[in-house]
DNA sequence: GCGTGCGCGGTTTTT
DNA sequence: CCGCGCACGC
């Protein structure tokens, strides 16, 4: 265990306050690249040193996993592996799980519920929205996500909230609104499922009505802190406000200006308004930083003051002033991508730096393509993140579905995934009978079609293949039960037992396909082996929770960081990473900010995805921009991004040589007149 | 109950 | 341009 006075070496004296103030409300302003971690584990160290708490003690939430196993690994640095093991170091998500799964059966659910991944629950809304006649006004996937927002927006769903009412389409969708949030939550009850909101919610619904259970954990979280808390939502901060509310030693840590998550919910009022929730809270603000040079510094300054609501900080550093941002302008997005590996061969000429050292950056990931395909072209390995999660391909998830009826035998959404899969000859009618039958008896659904063949009221063919599955689940259920020590044992079994290769060979279009998905099928073994090899007691129920809580980031990061090659990612994805050398890519009005935050008037958090991108450079900057570039299959002009007009010119070096080459034609067709020169300052 | 072809829509995505 | 969701015909 570190001494007092060697856990404040080292620290600014800003950081050091940080640290210390331990007692009460505490908002940390972390500008970017402020140490933020740092401050947060030196703490957390520092409580331990001073033996104020005891590690199970301390409750530290971030937003995600790999935040969290970073955190945890910091902390042991500090205070040793053992006792950094019993903080509590979690996500929002897992430690609402942990608790729900322990007191849930308080709400009327079971302890065994399924946790609705996005595309599960979008199989119960598609229902609930047919069943209400409500399919004419919106999609399933708009009542998700609206449903999404009021239940993250405040303590009770605000439906109001969820849209402003424009059209006469929309006032006919949130009429239907109320109804069909009500119906979906029942069918979730009815599944004995919880959505990923549900988490949150469902630990608020407990604390409230069950304050003695609330009492316990506010007995045992005597400091809480929380990282990234400006993307709080309304129910993650009434949770907060439930839990420190008595001994109010509360720290949080954030960025306004890093706020880049609102259209999920989060709610930068809680990082602006701090003090209105806590009058008496200490405000420390961290805007030295230790990342980046004046230069990338000075510009994202500058961009970001354009904003309005916000806590004014100036980020400074003592790296020198480096080299001026280059600001690329070329014809279009092939010729971007070309530049993008040109350029970066250059960097590579002068610097001597890794294929790691680089990031190209994006706002959306349509943008990936055309850059992947000059880096291929050109051999330079590349790493693209985002796009579609592991646990989300069809054949993950359909194996994932046999496990999670297994587990919970009234799970629905997995039910209707793999009745037919493969083929068994139950149709719409068998299962609509079904449907009614068990929300008529409140069966689960498996006993429910067991009842429904014990009676001979499955029509003809599809009794047999009825009857095959639920053998195959009443079996596994029994042997996951009795065998729980064999886990991937069981699941190796299950897949031959279903003939899933042969069933990969019969769905798929190239013999290539069907490999590579029964290569995900083997991954998934593996995956529960690995699970498997580290619990303490593994459970199915335990890795299932795992998969649904565990982004691909978490899971491979490791494989992938060992890895040399360029870092292509969105920039959402790239907050709290950084890059000796940052591409950034499509600086254009349409894309940055896009077309459709201008279009919602909601610019202020582009800005901010501008200056989260800039700040996640070291040494240099690079901003690409094309003249045109292909959009939903067509050609179009585009304009320089207004953020980027925002940045004084001595800061900026442009780069004409590539559109000298354009030729006239090149021009001419999509009607643009704009010549690109040096630009003026407005 | 199952396979195919047209037509619409199309940011970002910590869990 | 591409992927999917649904509607239609077997």
């Amino acid at each position: 265990m570190a001494s007092v006075a060697s856990l404040l070496d080292g620290l600014n004296p800003p950081q050091r306050e940080a640290v210390c103030c331990v007692q009460g409300p505490v908002l940390v302003l972390a500008g970017a690249g402020s140490g933020k971690t740092r401050v947060i584990t030196r703490r957390i160290a520092y409580l331990l040193a001073r033996r104020l708490a005891q590690p199970e003690e301390i409750l530290a939430v971030t937003f995600t996993n790999k935040a969290a196993s970073e955190m945890r690994e910091r902390v042991g640095e500090l205070i040793g592996k053992k006792a950094a093991a019993a903080v509590v170091i979690s996500t929002f998500h897992s430690f609402c799980l942990q608790v729900l799964r322990k007191e849930i059966e308080h709400l009327g659910y079971r302890r065994n519920f399924s946790i609705a991944a996005e595309s599960d629950a979008r199989t119960l809304l598609r229902r609930v929205v047919e069943e209400i006649g409500a399919q004419e006004s919106f999609s399933p996937a708009m009542f998700q996500s609206a449903i999404s927002l009021c239940k993250n927006s405040s303590t009770e769903p605000d439906l109001d909230k969820a849209l402003p009412v424009r059209s006469e389409t929309e006032e006919k969708y949130s009429e239907f609104l109320p109804h069909v949030y009500e119906q979906y939550q029942s069918a979730l009850r009815a599944a004995n499922s919880l959505d990923f909101d549900d988490l949150l919610l469902m630990t608020l619904k407990l604390w409230r009505e069950h304050p003695r259970i609330l009492d316990r954990y506010r007995k045992q979280f005597r400091y809480v802190m929380v990282d990234e808390y400006q993307d709080t939502n309304g129910v993650q901060y009434a949770l907060l406000r439930l839990l420190v509310g008595e001994h109010r030693n509360f720290c949080v840590v954030g960025d306004d200006d890093q706020s880049i998550y609102a259209w999920r919910g989060a709610d930068s009022r809680n990082i602006l308004e701090f003090e209105k929730h806590f009058p008496d809270a200490k405000i420390v603000t961290l805007d030295q930083n230790y990342r980046s040079t004046e230069t990338i510094l000075e510009a994202a300054n500058h961009v970001i003051k354009h904003n309005g609501a916000r806590r004014e900080k100036k980020l400074w550093s003592q790296l020198g002033k480096g080299r001026p941002i280059d600001w690329l302008v070329v014809t279009d997005d092939e010729a971007e991508a070309k530049k993008a590996v040109e350029w970066l061969k250059h960097i590579q000429s002068k610097t001597g730096a890794r294929y790691n050292d680089f990031a190209l950056l994006y706002r959306s990931n349509v943008q990936s393509r055309p850059l992947e395909i000059a880096f291929r072209q050109a051999g330079i390995p590349y790493v693209v993140f985002g796009g579609q999660e592991f646990f989300d391909r069809a054949e993950v998830r359909d194996i994932l579905a046999y496990l999670k009826l297994i587990a919970n035998p009234r799970d629905e959404a997995s039910l209707l995934r793999i009745v037919n899969v493969p083929r068994r000859g139950v149709g719409d009618a068998t299962l609509h009978r079904a449907h009614e039958y068990c929300r008529a008896e409140h069966l689960p659904v498996t006993q429910a079609l067991a009842e429904l063949l014990k009676r001979g009221e499955a029509p003809g063919p599809a009794e047999k293949g009825l009857r095959e599955f639920l053998g195959l689940v009443t079996h596994f259920r029994k042997r996951f039960r009795e065998e729980a020590g064999n886990l991937k044992g069981l699941v190796e079994e299950l897949v031959v037992a279903i003939d899933y290769h042969g069933e990969l060979q019969r769905t798929s279009k190239t013999p290539q396909q069907a490999l590579a998905r029964w290569q995900n099928v083997e991954l998934v073994v593996k995956a529960i082996g690995d699970y498997a090899a580290q619990a303490a007691v593994p459970t199915l129920s335990a890795f299932l929770d795992e998969s649904h809580l565990n982004t691909d980031q978490d899971r491979f990061s490791r494989q992938e960081r060992r890895q040399t090659g360029v870092t292509l990612m969105t920039i959402h994805s790239a907050k709290g990473l950084e890059f000796p050398f940052v591409f950034l890519m499509g600086m254009e009005e349409g894309l940055l900010p896009h077309e459709r935050s201008i279009r919602d008037a909601a610019i202020d958090e582009e800005r901010r995805l501008c200056y989260v991108a800039i700040t996640r450079g070291r040494r240099h900057v690079t901003f690409f921009e094309a003249l045109s570039r292909v959009k939903h299959g067509r050609e179009r002009p585009s304009a320089t991004s207004r953020f980027l007009k925002e940045i004084p010119e001595h800061l900026l070096k442009q780069h004409l040589h590539a559109v000298r080459e354009m030729t006239a034609e090149k021009l001419a067709p999509t009607g643009t007149k704009r010549k690109p020169r040096k630009r003026t300052k407005t």
